[in-house]
DNA sequence: TTTTCATATGAATGATATTTCATATGTTTT
DNA sequence: AAAACATATGAAATATCATTCATATGAAAA
């Protein structure tokens, strides 16, 4: 039961623990984008794209819907925002000084 | 600025994404700890666990306190609790059927 | 029904992160 | 000040993940 949570939390944040799924559904705030409008607003190639599309749907971070040949992406809204700003808080709070923190260029 | 959100939640997430600082984290929720005291706890080596606690404290998502030869980890709670607490909700509200999401023995 | 467009997928390569082991640092006790 | 204890750190070995390229699928237009 305890162990349950550990993996499940590993699991969660590894999915968001990439650049490129990070940038997918930062855009997605915006509005929902088909796989063309990610891969040239994140300027990355579609294959690429894709291959982070289909975990993100998996866990539920994001939804599919087909439109034509086109395939339609939104997101989470209630998982993903509650989660940026608790970075965003954080980032605030805690790392205030430049360099020794999650905030910018540490380590 | 926006490359710079990117950023930030990449490393916030990918310190939160290993198995072992997970441990350590739900560990700490009930009570500021040693290092032995959590290598014990998680049946890890110290080294281990002091290799993974020193990111945890520059990241802000624990803190240290000298106590004799020993030092005394305590958990950020407003940060990590309110983390956890989205998981737990995610993975009741949206994997609610086993093996097809984050909340269990997926992929 | 062939061509085209949008997207997905498999497998090889390359990049990053974790684990372990040996050893160093620093504090307390004798 | 030597011994013992608690913790930290560097570097090598390994495991894990991301990226790319080639190709497959499937829907719509011609």
């Amino acid at each position: 039961m305890k162990l349950e949570l550990t993996k499940t939390c590993y699991k969660f944040f590894s999915m968001m623990a990439n650049p490129t799924r990070i940038a997918v559904l930062e855009n997605l705030r915006r509005s929902p984008m088909s796989v063309k409008q990610l891969a040239e607003a994140l300027q990355q190639e579609q294959s690429m794209v894709s291959h982070n599309l289909s975990p993100l749907v998996r866990c539920r971070f994001i939804n599919v819907e087909r439109k034509g040949k086109k395939r339609i992406y939104s997101l989470n809204s209630e998982t993903i925002e509650a989660l940026f700003s608790i970075v965003e808080n954080h980032s605030r709070k805690y790392c205030p000084t430049m360099g020794h923190c999650i905030g910018r260029r540490g380590r």
